[in-house]
DNA sequence: CTTGCCTTTGACGTCAACGTGAGGTTTTAG
DNA sequence: CTAAAACCTCACGTTGACGTCAAAGGCAAG
């Protein structure tokens, strides 16, 4: 396979594919005149580097777990940035989940009008500058 | 309240705060000589703030959805971005989810030497260039 | 008054994951 | 055989949320 093909069964543009080789994730043959060619598995390949990059995972990281991945067994420093990364995406899911209540609780109160009902969301007036009476005189 | 502790208590940088005024996030009452001065509601707003920043919003729509949040009853067009981006929130999840799981089947994979029992992340051995035999010919 | 930390504006740097041409070669379709 | 489509390698541009440095001014303590 070729890189546009590649490209388009994976979903992504070949530029992504290049850049994805001059990371280091990605390996390609080449034909005499210089093309890159691609077997079947690359196109599986690189929907699982797409799920790491929407996951969060910088490119290095991706390329210091990537031989773990290949090979099915890791350096141990490997494995606890597997581990760490794994963390951090459930840390992640947490902050999502959190960011969404807010915004449920904005959509609550946008349809029950019941202003009061949440006070922490209501900003209470913006009080003009006073000279901050000095807290030890 | 001067920038400085409103930082600290946020946990953000000073510079994040005058970027936040910068971009209509977040205003400022001035002391006589330039100084910005908060209110202590304003770390509850940084915190909601940085909620919404690490949901993926851009500071755009915040923009658009805090008028909305301080009211309690926004545009119907801000209603809509307010509905997409709890959408986007929850399919963000989703691919959160997705990667880990895809992590959890490596880090299990790392655990049991057993390479055959997930064939889907096993890289078969990248084949040498082969001249493709002409499909048609 | 001086010392030392905090703050101001302004402007440029950063980092990541590509996008977007330029300018040229290769492959494919008719 | 020719024209179009796909590909190649540079190499600079983009976007967002700040970091960072510079030069200057503010503010409480000793």
């Amino acid at each position: 396979m070729r890189i546009g093909d590649v490209a388009q069964r994976a979903g992504v543009s070949p530029r992504a594919l290049r850049y994805y080789e001059e990371q280091g994730l990605l390996t390609s043959e080449r034909t005499p005149s210089g093309q890159r060619v691609y077997p079947d598995a690359a196109v599986e390949r690189v929907q699982l580097i797409q799920q790491l990059f929407t996951a969060g995972l910088p490119s290095r990281s991706i390329l210091r777990l990537l031989p773990c991945i290949d090979t099915g067994h890791g350096s141990p420093e490997a494995f606890e940035l597997l581990a760490a990364e794994r963390d951090r995406i459930t840390a992640a899911m947490a902050d999502l989940a959190s960011a969404r209540d807010a915004l449920d609780r904005v959509i609550d109160l946008a349809n029950h009008p019941t202003p009061e009902h949440c006070p922490a969301l209501r900003e209470p007036a913006w009080a003009p500058y006073k000279p901050e009476p000095v807290t030890a005189h």
